[in-house]
RNA sequence: GGGCCUCUAGCUCAGUUGGUUAGAGCAACGGACUUUUAAUCCGUGGGUCGUCGGUUCGAUCCCGACGGGGCCUACCA
């Protein structure tokens, strides 16, 4: 929809020319956007108060309120008009001849079309056939559309529901449905935190240096230093910063930027938690992880047995799966795979069962190899325990396993949820996984990380035993409402 | 990034094996109708068939490029 309403009217779609005409109209008369209009009662109100009346009954109570028209039926001195809240309850209001009188009855038939905004005052009533419903004594425009609503008798497509959302949200019970979870969501995660004695805090999101996480990013310039930024990839290496200065418990829920492939589990910006907790470790972030969404469920839709779109369930109740991930991987592949199973093995292996890959980590055949054989199986939650050491540079050594991190991935319906780690804390070592990391980049590998002298000197100051956790936001949406990414973005980015 | 598919009225979709005026439902316009529920009935208008180019006597249809969308595939959460 490119069309430009300064055009003269004879350019105009048919429709719109018509409506820009009664919107003149309108505002000879009185005005088709009146600055405010004076509702007594929400639609849910007037229903929540009559909920059940017999047919044919005129409850003597006024009411004035105000709705999108949404469907109209005509007769030649009585007119229906189906009223829409933003809620999507809908009333019937009834303009009569005899109620309204003649002239006001025409310009109603004349100026009112569907998607209109509509105040009306007047008798809650029952009609003949039962409805609930507004016999008007006066009506007004509350706002003139211009551009006609889609017939709501057929579903929008896919592209034009998320072109235009805000379409999708007038016309489509769910979609409105999917942001009222969405944000109940969000309030109940901030609740499981704030029992646990979490701060919530903002760190940059324009950034010098990005880090903390392998991903290609975003560039920008900023004029007044005349100098490059980048938009994050993740927060971590700042809460990192608030633990070394003795924020204990921190979360942060916000926007992520990563320059990549979008499809269905991904969007190039994307909402992130992520948090930290001191004298945690990968093990309490893995049962405050549980906790967080095991409580979402709760709070949002009373259960923790989810019934998707589809008649698909998700369980997430009870205590989740732990498996580890080599010994995971040996039993599924029929063979004994450990961290000193040499790379010429693994690629033979990976080989043999398709998997084209050619890198120099040790680790990322680990993980290309675990993701062929043991991921398609996991469809119940399960934590995916100790991670090669050297696909994972900011966590810390396993305490008691050789050539393995601290790092858990927590799987939900067959993708990555979040994630977990005891936190590497140690400076010098710190600055060898950088230093590993930097030959990467040399080597080609666009999106290893870069070393961050800035983070390093915090850690040098002493940071505090921690694990950290993130987690996907539109991800979680995905597992609680069985519906793709861009359906739980009220605005997903489209080209 | 690679492969395949797709784009027709405001919306959802038919259709044209290349041929004169491209259709339906809803929506719009005119008319009838005081109890409708996607109201009904009668009538009317509305299209750069994604864009540009090519082939052809003739292209919405065939071919090519470009743009939008989708699916599979590779990478990332």
């Amino acid at each position: 929809m490119t069309d430009n309403l300064e055009n003269d009217s004879e350019d105009l779609p048919e429709q719109i020319a018509v409506r820009m005409a009664k919107r003149e109209k309108l505002n000879d008369l009185n005005d088709a956007y009146p600055v405010s209009i004076p509702i007594t009662h929400t639609v849910a109100e007037v229903k929540a108060e009559f909920p059940e009346l017999e047919i044919d009954v005129a409850t003597g109570k006024k009411v004035a309120l105000a709705g999108r028209v949404v469907f109209a039926r005509n007769t030649g001195k009585l007119c229906f008009a189906t009223l829409q809240s933003g809620e999507g309850d809908r009333i019937q209001a009834m303009v009569s001849l005899d109620k309204v009188g003649e002239e006001s009855l025409e310009q109603y038939k004349e100026l009112v079309d569907l998607g209109d905004h509509l105040f009306v005052e007047g008798e809650v009533i029952t009609s003949k056939r039962g409805e609930l419903s507004v016999l008007v004594d006066s009506w007004k425009m509350a706002a003139k559309t211009i551009r006609p609503l889609p017939n709501l008798h057929n579903d929008l497509s896919e592209e034009f529901r998320v072109r235009h959302r805000y379409i999708d949200l007038i016309v489509r019970d769910r979609a409105r449905e999917v942001v009222r979870i969405r944000s109940q969501v969000m309030q109940s995660l901030r609740n499981t935190f704030t029992q646990d004695n979490f701060l919530e805090v903002e760190t940059p999101m324009l950034q010098v240096m990005h880090g903390g996480a392998s991903a290609r990013p975003f560039k920008t310039h900023m004029n007044a230093f005349d100098m490059e930024l980048f938009l994050r990839i993740a927060p971590e290496l700042f809460l990192k910063r608030a633990l070394v200065g003795g924020l204990e418990r921190v979360y942060e829920i916000n926007r992520n930027f990563r320059n990549e492939g979008a499809d269905s589990t991904h969007s190039p910006e994307f909402a992130m938690l992520e948090s930290y907790q001191a004298y945690g470790d990968y093990n309490s972030m893995a049962e405050l992880t549980q906790k967080l969404i095991q409580n979402a469920a709760q709070d949002v839709f009373g259960t923790q047995v989810i019934e998707l779109e589809e008649g698909e369930t998700n369980d997430l109740s009870g205590t989740w799966d732990r498996v580890s991930m080599f010994e995971s991987l040996s039993e599924a592949a029929g063979v004994a795979i450990t961290p000193e199973t040499p790379i010429a093995d693994l690629k033979k292996l990976a080989d043999k069962v398709g998997i084209e890959i050619d890198h120099p980590l040790h680790g990322k055949y680990v993980e290309e190899l675990w993701e062929h054989f043991v991921k398609p199986a996991l469809t119940k939650p399960t934590f995916v325990m100790d991670f090669p050491v050297d696909t994972s540079p900011l966590t810390r050594d396993h305490r008691d396993k050789a050539g393995v991190v601290e790092k858990w991935d927590l799987y939900i319906r067959g993708y990555e949820q979040a994630t977990g780690y005891s936190e590497l804390v140690d400076p010098v070592i710190q600055r060898e996984r950088f230093v590993a990391q930097m030959a990467l980049a040399k080597s080609g590998d666009p999106e290893a990380m870069k070393l961050d002298e800035e983070f390093l000197k915090a850690l040098e100051f002493g940071m505090p035993p921690s694990g950290g956790m993130g987690m996907g936001i539109d991800r979680l949406l995905m597992s609680l409402t069985g519906l793709g990414i861009r359906e739980t973005i009220l605005f997903p980015l489209v080209k």
